[in-house]
DNA sequence: GATCGATTTTGAATCGATTCATTCATAAGA
DNA sequence: TCTTATGAATGAATCGATTCAAAATCGATC
């Protein structure tokens, strides 16, 4: 057993065991189509020279297939890991991979990122890109580098797979079930409009410029129920958030501080509503008794939350599935827009004191 | 503005421009080092001819390089992305990564997969093992692969960098904490010992069969500690567990099936002891009044479990960003092993009948 | 004007396999 | 016995870049 020390490669193996290269590659790759004689000469040559395998480099490099499907984020791979949303979505994507044989790689397309591995130099077989803007870099890179690739929760782009969910139908119900328990006043916790780290008041200039396709239907499920429920919907009471602790807090207070303050929140996503579930009740607000909070996504922590949230739920592994499914060629590349609903737990309720009983 | 049908490579883009394919390359590399002049002229031609970048699979064989770093679980994709404490293992690969520009794959070495990607077939610089049995075919699969790797959570492995914590020290205060608070019958939950799916009592057999360094490091710890306290552990009170609710369940069924039932558990994962607490109190068991219950890991769930969970604190997220820097070549790659110590909740208390006081 | 050193540029070699159109056997059918 | 299919094996071409030793260019100095 001699310790190898590097460098044999297919055409070693092929020279000492007495073939062809191209059959000593079949041997590897396709294995009934050579001879037993011969598999075994190959087979034996590779072990008596240590052979390691074909190089996976070389592979990819002529056969065009990398086995490896990339997801491309827009933050940081350590945030991406941290966000129990983005493991659903993962966990869906992974479940296709499974079936496919396929790995799974994370891109972070973060802004200031040293480059290295990105859009541009994955080796993949396709991407798939979340919650990207509707005209963005990221589809542009997508597009020049000639891969095929889906975009997730991004809405719909012109001659490209899209998987989405109905956010304006799932947040419309949202608002419907707060309008039929008699709420007046209704606060909305947005998530972000567009990619420049603003937060706070959302005025009309604000929406006409949101460029994420998710947060602004979902904002115009919200008005346009709560307008024909003849809530008016001021840019008081929607705030911009980064989804993170800090800015939803900031978002909270501030609609509480106002002379009338809202008697229920709907939030753009179940963290950020769980924030406001642990905020109002440290204040001494109890929840649903005397504001009421929807979230939406539905992730594994929001029916453990205290109390148990009502929130829209939406199917994030089975997004995560089916555009993994196209890109590996398991279902048609189409655009999919699956159904979101609410799912009624405890922090609703009618509001303290109803106008009319 | 040409729609490219496809196959402009560099050759061709040098030719355009009138320059070697060397310098071409250059360009793309190493900006720096040609001429303003003929680096415009490059540029100029890839743009003209819509070149799309240096093609990754051609650069990763020339190269060597992948920008790559693929983290090998032994689940499925999809269960990797379900648990937790992978969640942190992977954020703080994911940090590390960051930081270096690289990217992250996960690769499932789940014995049924159809091949495809696998550490034999991943375009990657360097590979994380996590949990393997000591002398696993994983390790093996590494080591011919050629690639450095570094193994996590497996335990010592020789000639290998190791990423550990010091689960018999964990396991120890956790135990200790229980024959402090005066518990003297005690229930272990333990995880798997070896890769074969049995589940139940755990005797002196099983334990020789041990394969996983973590669960017998546990195990050990809290046999230890017990015995030291005059406690004895005996196999009834020692059931094996796949860390899913099925088999957690069924071990707590047979412990308080026995004659005299534990006053507490030691559990080997805060998975299995949210379990528990959630099993127990739905059959009238109060926690900790009647039952005590210790995690171990402290996932983010376990200070929000109810009531909050005694555990044992690791730094899983620190684990993998060391891991992933040794491979990065952003510290020595050498063995460590980080601490472990308890965080003390409200799951735990003095058993419901002291002998004495 | 010649010389020296530094900076650019070149061009061929190389990374490691897969592919595919041919050639070569072998067995079956006429 | 002579085709004709069928299945194996061959070997050259190709995938698309990076690398590096050697050659060319350029300024500055003597």
């Amino acid at each position: 057993m001699p310790v190898a020390m590097t460098g044999v490669k297919l055409k070693d193996v092929a020279r000492a065991a007495g073939v062809s290269q191209g059959t000593a590659s079949n041997v590897f790759n396709k294995p009934e189509t050579v001879s037993p004689k011969l598999r075994d000469a190959v087979l034996e040559a590779a072990r008596a020279l240590d052979y390691r395998g074909p190089a996976p480099a070389g592979r990819a490099l002529r056969s065009g297939r990398a086995h490896l499907l990339a997801v491309v984020v827009e933050q940081t791979l350590g945030y991406a890991f941290d966000d129990p949303f983005t493991h659903r979505l993962l966990a869906g994507i992974g479940e296709a991979c499974d079936e496919a044989g396929s790995g799974l790689a994370v891109i972070s397309a973060e802004s200031g990122r040293r480059d290295g591995w990105s859009i541009e130099t994955a080796i993949a077989d396709g991407f798939i890109l979340h919650c990207v803007e509707q005209e963005s870099r990221l589809v542009e890179l997508a597009r020049r580098r000639g891969v095929p690739f889906v975009a997730v929760d991004s809405g719909p782009i012109p001659d490209v797979p899209t998987v989405n969910i109905d956010d304006r139908g799932g947040a419309a119900a949202a608002a419907a079930h707060l309008v039929a328990l008699g709420h007046r006043r209704v606060g909305v916790m947005s998530l972000e409009l567009a990619a420049d780290g603003r937060t706070g008041p959302v005025d009309d200039a604000r929406r006409a410029a949101a460029v994420y396709a998710v947060s602004n239907d979902r904002l115009d499920g919200y008005r346009a129920t709560l307008h024909a429920g003849g809530i008016p919907l001021e840019p008081a009471l929607i705030h911009e958030t980064l989804n993170d602790r800090p800015t939803a807090e900031a978002a909270i207070d501030a609609m509480f501080r106002l002379a009338v303050p809202p008697t229920a929140l709907l939030a753009m996503s179940d963290q950020m509503a769980l924030t406001a579930l642990d905020v109002l009740s440290s204040r001494g607000l109890r929840i649903p008794d005397d504001v009421s909070v929807v979230g939406f996504d539905d992730v594994p922590e929001a029916a453990r939350g205290r109390p148990p949230l009502t929130t829209v739920r939406q199917p994030v592994h089975t997004k995560g599935r089916h555009a993994a499914r196209m890109l590996l060629g398991l279902e048609p590349a189409t655009s999919l827009v699956l159904p979101a609903d609410l799912a009624v737990r405890s922090s609703t309720a009618p509001p303290p004191r109803p106008e009319r009983s």
